[in-house]
DNA sequence: CCCCCCCC
């Protein structure tokens, strides 16, 4: 519903007449209306002239050569003349879209001006004159630089109009400047930028230019936005990531199972910094891993197993096939988006139940992935380790009891042998294996440990790895204090009691003098992930369900 | 004027 404020013919050398309109929603006019030609009667007819009220049914927004915009009216009705309108309406102030451009307009208007070519050695550089609006697809963080031509910080971002995309570096005073204003997925008119040839080498946009903000560039927050296209991805099923090839660059969006805490490395350039892997899932029912990188990595979290979209990631082969993000991916959790409302649902109704596979490969088994989780009255109930070959599970439990008796023994030295030394009770120690005498030995730790989940209890056997991780000593140190201070010695006992862990476990029925039993050995001993074990558990009896 | 895309 609108306001005709003026109409007037415009100047037109062939064909019918033309005739702008200055149009008014009561609050802002427009200036740049153009009349279908097929509506041209209404002029003629003086049934649209200014303070008649107009309901527009379609109009058309066209760009002109130059990259002015235009509302070409295509249908309107007359609602009521401007005798019964009796006059203006409200106060409306000038709508300027004048001067806002396509970027695609923009810089052929920076070629046509400069008459240089854009592609000219050395980078021949245009202002950039005209107001861009266009939405920022991608921010990146603030980066420092020094090399031999000096130091100094930047940060960069992609943005996208109706005709493109392109990205924008700033530097330095631009930075302090620029930083905190532009968001990402918000809209701003920018204008007065530097444009030169982009390149090619690093980057993926489809654009031969970029843009560098300068001392006199403007950039302003653009409420109406509606026409802007908002960040599009074209998600790719994980499922479908096996047939992709090695380093392409592709979108993929998943719910995040579980994440690795942060970690540093070091880079072959000696450059430290943050990494954490997730594992991803969606409806295809299968896992991939994603590293995130830097702050990205730091400021992860994947508590409450969000969704996870990136724009832009790598696909590696490592693994089997893995993902990286880049430092020109877009890391959005859990975005406003369709397909991530509906991943959310899938999810949380019956994805977190199904028994996924991973396309990555991932040397231990306790990342989550693949875990085979059992309460430990499945070991009786199921007759685990009954078989020919010996059985793994992973159980929370909690350690009742730990035998402090014969739980430390004296061991060959030798690196690759831990059988039990005979003391020679002449200072010498004496190995059956190697067939030889030490003048030392290493203390091993063989424990035995009774733990108890809500459903049963189990005695188990940990050796020296595992025995250490849950003592919280080294076996040296153990031995070294059960010999000169018992208190302290039993002190480690009485702590480790009562604490929960996850255990990794082989189960195998073993038979000695014809007694079978099933032994269960602890392979390794886990913080407790909480929400991880109550998944399985879930998993697991979604599976009996069926 | 940056341009690093990493680790297992």
């Amino acid at each position: 519903l609108s306001v005709c404020q003026n109409i007037r013919q415009i100047s037109n050398a062939s064909g019918p007449p033309r005739f702008r309109l200055m149009m008014s929603d009561g609050q802002h006019s427009l200036t740049s209306c153009l009349l279908a030609t097929q509506l041209n009667y209404l002029s003629d007819e003086n049934l649209l002239v200014p303070n008649c009220v107009c309901l527009l049914k379609k109009t058309v927004n066209n760009t002109l050569a130059d990259g002015r915009r235009v509302v070409v009216v295509m249908d309107m009705d007359i609602l009521k003349s401007a005798e019964e309108a009796g006059g203006k309406i409200g106060n409306p102030t000038p709508y300027n879209t004048d001067g806002i451009v396509l970027l695609k307009c923009a810089w052929m208007k920076v070629r046509n001006c400069n008459k240089q070519p854009l592609e000219a050695p050395h980078g021949v550089c245009s202002t950039f004159r005209w107001t861009i609006r266009a939405r920022v697809t991608n921010k990146s963080s603030i980066r420092t630089w020094s090399n031999s031509r000096g130091e100094g910080k930047l940060f960069s971002f992609e943005i996208v109009d109706e005709s493109g995309e392109i990205r924008i570096t700033a530097f330095n005073k631009e930075v302090d400047k620029f930083f905190s204003l532009v968001e990402q997925g918000k809209v701003y008119y920018i204008s007065k930028a530097t444009l030169k040839p982009a390149n090619k080498q690093y980057t993926t946009l489809k654009n031969d230019y970029e843009m560098t903000l300068h001392a006199h560039s403007s950039i302003v927050p653009c409420d109406d936005n509606q026409s802007i296209p908002t960040v599009h991805c074209d998600f790719v099923p994980i499922a479908e990531l096996e047939n992709r090839d090695k380093d392409a660059i592709i979108d993929v969006i998943g719910i995040c199972k579980s994440a690795e805490d942060v970690s540093r490395i070091t880079t072959k350039n000696s450059r430290e910094v943050s990494k954490r892997a997730l594992s991803i899932i969606d409806q295809t029912g299968k896992v991939v891993t994603v590293t995130l990188w830097g702050e990205e990595a730091e400021n992860f979290d994947g508590s409450t197993q969000p969704v996870v979209a990136i724009k832009g990631a790598r696909l590696s082969d490592f693994g089997g096939r893995s993902l990286s993000a880049l430092f020109s991916s877009t890391v959005m959790v859990n975005p406003d988006i369709p397909q991530a409302f509906r991943l959310r649902a899938w999810y949380d109704r019956e994805g977190f139940a199904i028994n996924s596979q991973s396309l990555t490969e991932t040397r231990s088994a306790g990342t989550g992935l693949n875990v085979n989780w059992k309460t430990l009255s499945d070991i009786k109930n199921e007759d685990m380790g009954h078989g020919e070959k010996a059985q793994y599970f992973s159980c929370v439990a909690t350690v009742l009891y730990i035998r402090k008796e014969n739980c430390l023994y004296q061991a060959c030295p030798s690196a690759d042998c831990n059988k039990k030394v005979i003391d020679q009770q002449n200072g010498l120690y004496r190995c059956e294996k190697c067939n030889r005498e030490f003048p030392n030995f290493k203390y091993r730790l063989l424990l035995s440990a009774n733990l108890a989940d809500f459903g049963d209890n189990q005695w188990v056997t940990c050796f020296q790895e595992t025995a250490e991780a849950l003592l919280g000593h080294s076996a040296e140190t153990l031995g070294h204090l059960r010999d000169t201070d018992e208190a302290a010695f039993d002190e480690v006992f009485q702590k480790a009691n009562f604490t929960t862990h996850i255990f990794k476990n082989r189960v195998k029925l073993e038979t000695y003098n014809d007694e079978s039993r099933v032994k269960v050995t602890v392979m390794e001993v886990q913080p407790v992930d909480h929400r991880e074990y109550s998944r399985r558990l879930l998993q697991n009896i979604y599976k009996l369900a069926r």
